[in-house]
DNA sequence: CAACCAACTTGCAAAATGCAAGTGAAAAAT
DNA sequence: ATTTTTCACTTGCATTTTGCAAGTTGGTTG
């Protein structure tokens, strides 16, 4: 479900960096096709790992949002930013200093910003 | 760098079930495709996550093994077990006990089995 | 030394990916 | 009110990756 380039980044991009429209998963650092996003969106969809409602604001835009199954990936995304940071170069240390302090605190974090629909990075 | 069908699977099977020749990767469950195989490998290879020795009684094999950076995954691997076992149809539900039943625990004994190059499929 | 086995490689077809240029509906600007 | 812009896609096509089946190479076994 999770074995190919995109899907895992654009999770990471929701759960940590607070994107949520279809133009923010494009503007994303690896920039995917749009036509491939599309499809990854659709797959994830159907997967249950994400959902989609319409901004009641704009008409045209669609949230993207996590399931609870989509949220249950933070600790593998977190061990995976660990990883990296350990043992590659990565920009967003600061990211990486909080997770490494608390990990137990930083998960506890996160689920509590997406459950009040509050999610913006993670300040230090 | 992990970004592809394969690469995580072979990972797994190194650390989870003690697979470590070609011909024991290409028997895994999901079957990879020799050539598909010999590439990942090839690649694993250059990221530093695996390495590979000649087997001392028999000069055709190679003994494929985890690095310290490839051994830091385990933690990766781990969640992404138990996110499965809680959210997808999975088999070895003894092993997502195991871990389920005392994380740190399980990760100690991972890497402990790995040190003494003892790796086999972790028994309950 | 002949058959065998392990770790690949090769050739080719099929599928996935990526790029650039649309499309349609809704919002914003004029 | 009409035009222009924005947003979430789709389409057509070239490129790349993947997968299958059949080799090849070098060490091993009988």
């Amino acid at each position: 479900m999770l074995g190919d380039r995109w899907s895992l980044l654009i999770i990471r991009d929701m759960m940590l960096s607070g994107r949520r429209t279809f133009k923010e998963f494009l503007s994303s650092y690896e920039r995917p096709a749009s036509n491939i996003l599309a499809d990854r969106l659709r797959r994830l969809k159907a997967y249950g790992i994400i959902r989609a409602k319409r901004d009641r604001s704009d008409g045209r835009k669609l949230i993207y949002l996590l399931t609870p199954k989509g949220m249950d990936l933070a600790p593998v995304l977190t061990e995976m930013v660990l990883w990296a940071g350990k043992h590659e170069k990565t920009e967003n240390r600061p990211l990486i200093r909080l997770m490494q302090k608390d990990k137990e605190k930083f998960l506890a974090q996160i689920r509590q910003r997406w459950a009040q629909n509050k999610i913006s990075p993670p300040s230090q």
